[in-house]
DNA sequence: CTGTTAGCGCTTTCAA
DNA sequence: TTGAAAGCGCTAACAG
């Protein structure tokens, strides 16, 4: 375990015979330096396999060279923007580092405590994945995606929650459902506050009341959804059809409505939101509106690299179309026996 | 962009009335410190959200408290793998920190590269994920899953390569197919060696020869496996059916099915490996051998962790099963009019 | 063009 | 129990 021992940078200037503030030249691309030496140094630095510590770089120079994804915790949501992170990283030559906290990662104020364990020192940037508060003085760019608070004056990428979720309400109203129940996110949460407007628009559209007992918060889990949609479904007047706020919830209702006895779609359609990978595995594969995640993480990615080059994003607020994706969840209600 | 600055340990200190060594003490958790001071300091890191910066402490400190995940580049596999790390985390406490080098990820040699940025200051170990070489002397516990390479003493965690192969080729037989290709992975790895091992023990138990002209090397990649596909394929003598070393040439495989006017699985069944989750979303949704994708991620950190503690891992070699998944890519051969 | 000096934010002796 | 001094690996001034 003890080895030749990692290489620093004082071992490549040992081996090329010139002091340590040269070689940090000739690794940062800074021009001062003979290229005699310029060439002996790189000759070192390869035949070491020199590479620099990002974390002595960071904390000494003003840059570390690294965009950093700050995340309250790993899931399919957060990859598929990472993917789409790392699919936009491609020439500008910044390296990618997604942070999680841990296990207090679920804590509040996850945000602040990752921006100042990594902000600053190990990243020039950062891209903050659906936090709930975030301080508007932060020392280094920061981009918000998928925010669970109401505008301010961060650059923001999002998806179009209010029309995702009036497009998903109308599949139903267009199939012919009448009474459409909606599974809600969380009332402090500004996403679930726009798909649920967005329900209630559509539903006002079609110009039908929304029962207050057709609606109910599952806070965007599945473990805490199960109950609310028990309420929902096990009565008498059960809606045909549920617009659920996210994926996780929408696979509550799936399981729910499987223990009722109540079938997929025939008895009861279900409409989710996000198009998790999940989602297609469902039973039966779920209709749901599609946030594009990929390309919201790519558009974060590219507005942070422009702030860290001083110019100003085409937009600071970009909300990306969402679009329902049609599967096997959702059907016309059965004709009922009144 | 300039505001308060970040909060510093010096700053801490001064709020509390005393010394920089006496707040890391605090905030190292170290003993040596007057319950009262003690009192007052934490007060003080409360009141400020004082958050020791990641950088700093990795270089100075003998730890960081963190765990590294080294990919080449961000993709449904590695996703997979990284909920199962986080999974994992739950109650030890450590940080997770996933680095991918960026644009130069695809370069030969990105596994140590990114072990000498980020390993011995910003992270405690890593796990390195299908990494293609590594040197054994590394200066921090090193866990690697899916290697591209045979046999060493570094702790290792992959899929059933062969056994999962087998199990892809037995079910075409089963159902009655007898020319079967094999579209390769690349020579130079090792999963994908295993893979074709699984494949050919397979065809032999069954007592068939496999023809040289049913083997072609896809490289594992979607856009590299249309070629040696269509040269599977487009014969009169084509095989009934095809394995796929992954899921990713599967695709390419469907594609170029579907480019000749063969029907899957009318006219061809193939099978994949992997299990990605986009795998369940091509056209057919395609029977393929799962590897505990997830399950790797965890026990990689759990041996990771062991290390960190300087327990030896109950295994240095571990091999987790993999599943056939049933889907629609597969059926009987068609009858042919011979 | 090159090296010396200083110091990023933190932890680690070690003396007071 | 506390703090002064030193230094992790690197970069930014400046001097030579």
């Amino acid at each position: 375990m003890d080895g030749p021992g990692r290489v620093r940078m004082a071992d490549v200037a040992r081996a090329a015979g010139v002091s340590v503030p040269t070689v940090s030249k000739v690794v940062g691309g800074r021009d001062g330096v003979a290229p005699a030496t310029l060439a002996r140094v790189q000759a070192a630095i390869d035949e070491l396999g020199y590479q620099a510590s990002l974390g002595a770089q960071g904390l000494r120079g003003r840059r570390s060279n690294a965009v950093g994804v700050l995340l309250a915790e790993f899931t399919s949501f957060t990859n598929e923007l990472l993917m789409g992170v790392s699919d936009a990283l491609g020439e500008t030559g910044y390296e990618l580092l997604a942070y999680s906290g841990g296990a207090n990662g679920g804590a509040v104020g996850w945000e602040r405590r990752s921006l100042s364990r990594i902000g600053g020192t190990l990243v020039d940037a950062a891209i903050l994945v659906t936090p709930t508060v975030v301080s508007t003085d932060t020392q280094i760019p920061v981009v918000v995606v998928d925010p669970h608070f109401g505008p301010t004056d961060i650059p923001t990428v999002e998806g179009d929650n209010v029309a995702g979720a009036v497009a998903a309400t109308e599949h139903l109203l267009g199939l012919g459902h009448r009474r459409i129940a909606h599974l809600a996110g969380r009332e402090d949460l500004e996403s679930s506050r726009r798909r649920e407007q967005g329900f209630r628009t559509a539903m006002a559209g079609a110009g039908l009341a929304v029962d207050p007992a057709s609606v109910r918060v599952g806070g965007y889990r599945r473990e805490t959804s199960t109950a609310p949609a028990l309420e929902l479904l096990d009565r008498p007047d059960r809606p045909t059809a549920v617009f659920a706020a996210n994926d996780e919830s929408a696979v509550a209702v799936l399981e729910v409505a499987h223990r009722l006895g109540l079938r997929v779609p025939e008895d009861l359609s279900v409409v989710g939101f996000d198009n998790l990978p999940e989602s297609a595995l469902a039973d039966p594969p779920l209709t749901t509106v599609a946030q594009p995640l990929r390309e919201m993480g790519s558009a974060a990615l590219t507005m942070v690299v422009d702030l860290l080059r001083g110019e100003e994003p085409p937009t600071r607020r970009l909300t990306l179309p969402t679009r329902l994706v049609h599967r096997s969840s959702t059907a016309p209600p059965a004709r009922t026996a009144h």
